[in-house]
DNA sequence: AAGTGGTCTAGACCACTTT
DNA sequence: AAGTGGTCTAGACCACTTT
């Protein structure tokens, strides 16, 4: 590896290193994945103290270019925007259509006797739900996590296919009728590290949370879900007047 | 100020530090706008080096909670999320009621050729635009930034009422007719700084970024607008079955 | 000229992972 | 035990703003 050399420039060291780094990646000098080079080395090289390597090293964490381990080494994410085309929709119908195609992977699996999160008036509480959080997919790069709350009759009465499954489609084909409200709150958010590690993605990345309650016939809650999508996976198109490519707002 | 004991724990000194300052801009110590102490009183105060408190600085200020300025001190921003309620619309004609009321403040006009932003497929360009940056607030807090490009003829037919009230009304007014699609699509991303600035929110803030384009019957652009929202001044209900609180997803 | 934040150094010590 | 990133120090010098 080469010296480079950077001196006497009114701009701060650690940025014009950033900006080598960048570069670097970009040229896939340093490939997705790769081990960069230790502080050590990269302090001698730039001749530099090796606090100011770290500093640009931390401006690319925050973009989420770079990850450090502690005790092992610092990596490249580089996830060159794969801009995932995401089908939407806006009737619970359309949901369980896009959902019957869907793989989702089980992270979790509990029993609860509350939800935690669930405004008030969105419906009465069922004495038990079964809990389950996932990771939904589109080739092989997770674009979603989902947090499912299932009341707990409906979840034992074909726990195989619940657990294995998405659960929109089978609540359809079992429980069709007894719905009789669903809807869904987006709201715009920094990235929980929880999320943002599953989701891979970086640390605070912007994303799109998704609330969506079920209640059948009684207003009672037999279904809620709290969704997080990676940010540069939801695209929603709104038709004002005319006829454009889609009729009606859509969200996933 | 007492010297506040911190010592002897697993946790770094630097988000201790940041802890306590959470602490006392919550509790009202540090009120929003005041000036804190100097790096070198802090660091005084708190028995660490300059950069250590720094440190701390640097993470609140990445949270958008403290914003230091070179040679006059940093200063609390402290937005303790004003959680702006705001209407949204589906339609052409409901946007127009929903800004009739808004007075924008004008930031930039000028004049252009083209449209620097727009897609492919998204309808013919005129010959000239008229540029207008533009910031919308809500109870004097910022929400949006936007920026339009209005077609020039019609732009000239008004200009006084074009550069002092909001587009869409004045369109639907004088325009109503010659407008055959109208369409907006929404995305999620990170603010850039010079918005965050405008909207006085922290630098990579989550915002939904909205695309408008409105054209005639020729299929030429008449109207086309960039608007960048605070990520928490965008909540989206959407009902998927039965009779939710609002009839269509909405946006504004 | 004085005050304040921003950058940078050289080195120490620690936490964690791999060998 | 060796390697790697994370924290912290004490101090120097700089850029910018206010007095």
């Amino acid at each position: 590896m080469s010296v480079t050399q950077i001196n006497s420039s009114p701009i701060p060291l650690y940025l014009q290193i950033a900006d080598t780094f960048r570069d670097r990646i970009r040229r896939g000098v340093w490939k997705s994945g790769d081990c960069i080079p230790t502080l050590e080395k990269l302090a001698a090289d730039f001749q530099v103290a090796r606090v100011t390597v770290r500093q640009a090293i931390q401006l690319l964490t925050a973009e989420g270019t770079l990850a450090p381990q502690r005790g092992r080494g610092t990596f490249v994410t580089a996830r060159q925007r794969p801009l995932l085309p995401i089908k939407m929709v806006s009737t619970l119908e359309e949901l369980g259509d896009l959902y019957r195609s869907t793989v989702p992977e089980l992270l979790t699996i509990d029993t609860y006797h509350r939800l935690p999160t669930i405004g008030p008036g969105q419906g009465k509480l069922a004495t038990g739900y079964t809990y389950m959080k996932r990771i939904h997919s589109h080739d092989g790069e997770p674009y979603c996590v989902i947090s499912i709350y299932l009341e707990s009759n409906i979840f034992e009465s074909n726990s195989d296919a619940f657990r294995t499954r998405p659960v929109i489609p089978l609540l359809l084909d079992d429980y069709r009728d007894s719905i009789s409200e669903a809807h869904q709150v987006m709201t715009i958010e920094l990235c929980d590290p929880e999320s943002a590690r599953l989701l891979r993605i970086a640390p605070s990345s912007p994303v799109a949370r998704v609330h969506r309650v079920i209640t059948n016939a009684d207003g009672m809650v037999v279904y809620f879900a709290e969704v997080i999508y990676r940010g540069d996976a939801v695209c929603l198109e709104i038709n004002l007047k005319g006829s454009g490519p889609v009729g009606a707002p859509k969200l996933l």
